[in-house]
DNA sequence: CCGATCGCGGTAAGCGCTTACCAAAACGGT
DNA sequence: ACCGTTTTGGTAAGCGCTTACCGCGATCGG
């Protein structure tokens, strides 16, 4: 036992390559690269010296002499193991599903491109975070940002040196941004509570403070609210942290303290919806018979809740998908046509805003 | 408009340093990898000029001198976009959750080492998958393997380039792996259905047919059952593919075919049980009271389910933290204590089983 | 039939680091 | 003060690629 791994030889170098096809290394190069330069007969050499000694070029050295590394950084925030263990979510808020699709998404469309993504988060108060993504910068061709993972100085001075998209973020001179269209989907949201359902009072359970969409999400809510004569409930009590475990948080203290709540819940998420939901049959509140609650972004588990939660859907892999697109154009042209991409959403109707089950499209 | 990027200034070199703070290069790079060498006096001009310049090396030149790329690949399978689209799953098993938990896993301990991950997934039936991990191999340190991403005389052919770890599949001469504990895991829960509920008949509804894991776990459940004298089903009729989808498919199929459900039915994991709850409600089954169910994994939507889902939890996060610790002994030592390494599980009881709301762990 | 042109492919110069090797400086003991 | 050590830090040789540059033989027009 244990002699695993003591005899690993290094892989075949463009020399062997060179050498088994009696050719230069810079035919060989030129070949791999798709140049027109080398003939039919000295490029199937070549492929044929590659395909026997199964030579796959050193990214490290390709990345070194043509400033090209075919890897694109993306940083997302962590929820510290710890923080949210009190309640009964525990591990739920480990999986920030919102997230991994959305990398799922930025995968797919860089392995279209054959390029591959580093990963690597950061702690919501790590201090000097951005060391940490500055090393990651140097370890790619451009960055790929989630939700506030870097304050805006660091982040220009990031973009000086690096293509950078940001996601859910604001678009800034030398950064592109790509998001989901807050304003439609919930102003959607909200005439549908409030024309088709007739709620007269609705409250907006938030996300973190310093979140673009929690606040493009909520003045939609506050317009179409205002608009329609109905009550809007909001403030300090109804701050949530886009966790499960804020929305269960901000409920509980809600009926401990004896506040009666409103017709309906909008929360700045599903993962937070989650919370309310598990808050609220908790208390033996009955949704939506008793409170509406509806999410925002319609992750997987939206549809396994009972009762199946109302959401609505961005479409998160395309999210991804195009902020690696745009981040790519970036990197090549390091131009983008434009910087604040919006990508469409829309209403899922399900049976928690009280619609019925299988209701709607 | 649409001048984003335009004015990316190269970051400095270690040239810039250097000359910055009146050294040679070879005393920036002693200072910066913490050598004994340069004294205090010298070691501080330094660090003053990389702090000015914000400078933060190349990774690629860095991998290419140093042979270090403090970058580990992990491939996964990917589920095909359309693949389970017909269901109500259509996206639902775009979050593999597992795998995903199990990366966050890997992320965390690679972070405190100062590595990346270099994150890449494998179509299920793409043909030549092993050219781009070869590719990913290249442009890391080491690799990790998710189930079934590799067939056993490629991963053999790799192994000898490159250290890998596998998770969930089998160790061999040349690599580790890493899983949870099946047998013992899946034995708890068979004694507490037999002996606790009393159950008679118990059905296997199994993962991929070539997955160590599933294997294991088909077999721990099979001679509990043989040993306690229950009926224990299994067969074509019962293979499912480890997705809801999957699951959902094989109870409907079941269904329409007339077959006598059995009392309980042990799933090959979560997501599989995730179909099946839904399939049985669906055809208006009651769970646990006419079917009981069970799964593997203890996933985080597991207990969010209605009822919630009996599982075997697997400390997820430690197998990716721990795939992570082994492979990188074998990147720096190039021999691990062990081959195989298994983490220990436990059965959770909650509703599914028959337990009652809230029952004991 | 010969010089201009072109396709092919080799030579060599980096890319930005790490580190072996060595010279100079600092130190210690007699 | 001198010689042997030990520190300190500079010089230069790569790491494995890509590509600018250039020479060579083949091709072609007049």
């Amino acid at each position: 036992m244990a002699d695993t791994q003591s005899n690993i030889q290094a892989p075949p170098t463009i020399y062997d390559v060179a050498r088994a096809a009696g050719v230069s290394i810079a035919s060989v190069s030129r070949v791999l690269n798709g140049h027109r330069n080398p003939r039919q007969e000295t490029r199937d050499r070549v492929l044929r010296a590659v395909a026997e000694l199964g030579f796959v070029p050193d990214g490290a050295a390709r990345a070194l002499s043509a400033r090209l590394k075919e890897v694109v950084g993306v940083v997302f925030r962590r929820v510290p193991w710890g923080e949210t263990s009190e309640s009964a979510f525990a591990e739920e808020d480990e999986s920030l599903q919102f997230t991994d699709v959305i990398n799922r998404g930025i995968e797919v469309a860089a392995q279209r491109r054959g390029y591959n993504l580093l990963i690597g988060s950061v702690d919501v108060d790590e201090h000097d975070a951005h060391r940490r993504i500055m090393t990651m910068a140097r370890k790619s061709d451009g960055l790929i940002l989630h939700d506030r993972v870097l304050e805006p100085s660091r982040l220009a001075q990031l973009s000086q040196h690096v293509p950078v998209v940001t996601l859910a973020g604001v678009a800034t001179q030398t950064t592109a941004n790509v998001r989901g269209d807050n304003g439609g989907g919930m102003g959607e949201l909200a005439r549908h509570l409030i024309r088709d359902h007739g709620y007269l009072t609705i409250a907006y359970l938030a996300g973190h403070a310093d979140s673009p969409d929690n606040l493009a999400r909520r003045l939609a809510l506050a317009e179409q609210a205002a608009g329609a004569g109905v009550l809007f409930t909001e403030g300090p009590q109804w701050q949530g942290n886009y966790l499960a475990s804020g929305g269960a948080k901000v409920i509980s203290r809600l009926l401990v303290d004896g506040v009666r709540l409103p017709r309906a819940i909008v929360c700045a998420n599903d993962q937070t919806a989650v919370g309310v939901m598990h808050a609220l049959s908790q208390h033996g509140i009955d949704v939506p018979g008793e409170v509406a609650v509806a999410g925002f972004d319609d992750i997987p588990v939206a549809r396994h809740l009972r009762p199946q939660l109302t959401s609505i859907r961005q479409p998160i892999q395309e999210l991804g998908a195009t902020a690696f697109e745009v981040l790519r154009s970036m990197i090549a042209n390091r131009a983008p046509q434009d910087h604040d991409i919006v990508l469409p959403t829309r209403l899922i109707r399900r049976e928690s805003c009280g619609c019925p089950p299988d209701g709607g499209r």
